[in-house]
DNA sequence: AAATCCTCCAACCGCGATCAC
DNA sequence: CGTGATCGCGGTTGGAGGATT
C-alpha cells in the first residue's frame, strides 16, 4: 500500500507557530476536543497539517504541560526508564506527568547522547563481543541486556515467557517473530497481542501451549508495579511472587534465550540500551535500582530476537 | 564588532500500527 | 478480508540564540 502524504502541502504554513495560530489551535480544542486531526486545521481555519497541529499541542500547547528545567529526579527517573525501556519515549513520557516525549528524547539526546558517543567512541576499541552466531541466523549480541521495548504509551501487562530450566541455555528459534509486551493505553488494559504471530506461545492453542517447552507468566504492570520497579520498594517480594528464578537464575550468559518483546524488540543480559552509559551505570549501581538490574538482566535475559 | 561555532529544542518526516469501511 | 485513512512514535533536521574566537 502507498502511503498518501498525510495532508496537502501546497498553501500550508510550516515552521514555527505563531501566537495567533496557537490560540486558533487552542481555542478550537478546548471548544471540540482533541482528535481528528486531519480534519482539524480546516475546521479551526488554520493553514497547518492536522500532524503539525497534533504535535504542537501534545508538545507545547496542553495546559498540563510542564515547563521549566528537568528536576534533578526526574533526570533519575529518566535514566532508570530509558535503562529499561530504551528510546520509548513515550512510554518514559508516560511516567513523567507534563513531560512530553519530544522534550525527554531532546533532553537525553542533548545531556547524554553527547556523552555516550564520546564514551562509545572511546570503549569500542576494547569492546569484545562474544560471537552469539548461532546456525542460521547471524547475529551478533551485544554483551549486556538492551531494554525492554514495548509499542504504546503505557505499560499495563507483561506477558513472561520463561524457558524451562534445561531448555533455556540450549533453545534457540531462528525465526522467532514477535511477542508484544503489553503496552496499553490507560483504560485499554490487559490487551495481549502478537502471541497468534509466535506459535511456541500461542494462548489460543492450548495443545500448542501445554506441550511447548515453555510456559507463560503474566503479571500486571500497573501504575504500582511499575512504581515499585523503579523505586526498588519491596520489589524482591514482587519478583519472588512473579518471577520465575529458575532457569540457573536466568543463566544469563544464555546465547540460546529467545522470544521477542515487540516491535524488533531484543532484550539481552546487562546491555541497556544502543547508547548504553556505563557512566550512568556506574551511578546507578549504588542505588537501589542496581538489584533490579540483576533481575532485568536474569528474568528478561531470554528477550531476544 | 563581526564571524564562526555550538547547543538546544520545536518541528518535520517516514514508517508501522490501528481503525473504519 | 482487503484497502485506504488516520494516528502515534521515534529519528532527524534546521534555525534561533548564546558562546567563543
Amino acid at each position: 500500500m502507498g502511503r498518501s502524504p498525510c495532508c496537502a502541502k501546497e498553501g500550508l504554513n510550516r515552521g514555527a507557530w505563531t501566537a495567533t495560530e496557537d490560540k486558533i489551535l487552542t481555542d478550537y480544542i478546548k471548544i471540540n476536543g482533541e482528535g481528528k486531526w486531519r480534519n482539524l486545521p480546516k475546521r479551526a481555519g488554520l493553514k497547518r497539517c492536522g500532524k503539525s497541529c497534533r504535535l504542537r499541542w501534545l508538545n507545547y500547547l496542553r495546559p498540563d504541560i510542564k515547563r521549566g528545567n528537568i528536576s534533578h529526579d526526574e533526570e533519575e527517573l529518566i535514566i532508570r526508564l530509558h535503562k529499561l525501556l530504551g528510546n520509548r519515549w513515550s512510554l518514559i513520557a508516560g511516567r513523567l506527568p507534563g513531560r512530553t516525549d519530544n522534550e525527554i528524547k531532546n533532553y537525553w539526546n542533548t545531556n547524554f547522547g553527547k556523552k555516550l558517543q564520546d564514551h562509545h567512541q572511546q570503549q569500542i576499541p576494547s569492546l569484545k563481543k562474544p560471537n552469539f552466531d548461532l546456525p542460521g541466523k547471524s547475529t551478533t549480541m551485544p554483551t549486556d541486556f538492551q531494554p525492554i521495548r514495548t509499542k504504546a504509551s503505557k505499560c499495563t501487562k507483561v506477558i513472561i515467557i520463561t524457558p524451562e530450566p534445561q531448555k533455556c541455555s540450549q533453545q534457540y528459534y531462528p525465526d522467532t517473530k514477535q511477542v508484544t509486551v503489553a503496552a496499553e493505553s490507560d483504560h485499554d488494559h490487559n490487551v495481549i497481542k502478537g502471541l497468534d504471530s509466535f506459535p511456541e506461545f500461542n494462548l489460543g492453542d492450548d495443545q500448542n501451549h501445554n506441550s511447548s517447552d515453555y510456559f507463560l507468566r503474566d503479571f500486571e504492570m500497573d501504575e504500582n508495579f511499575l512504581s515499585e520497579f523503579l523505586n526498588g520498594v519491596d520489589f524482591s517480594e514482587l519478583a519472588a511472587n512473579n518471577f520465575d528464578t529458575n532457569c540457573d537464575g536466568g543463566d544469563n550468559n544464555s546465547t540460546s534465550s529467545s522470544t521477542t518483546a515487540t516491535n524488533n524488540t531484543c532484550c539481552e543480559r546487562g546491555y541497556s540500551s544502543p547508547n548504553h552509559d556505563h557512566h550512568q551505570d556506574d551511578k546507578l549501581q549504588d542505588s537501589d535500582f542496581s538489584f533490579t538490574d540483576s533481575i532485568i538482566g536474569s528474568e528478561f535475559g531470554w528477550f531476544c530476537d
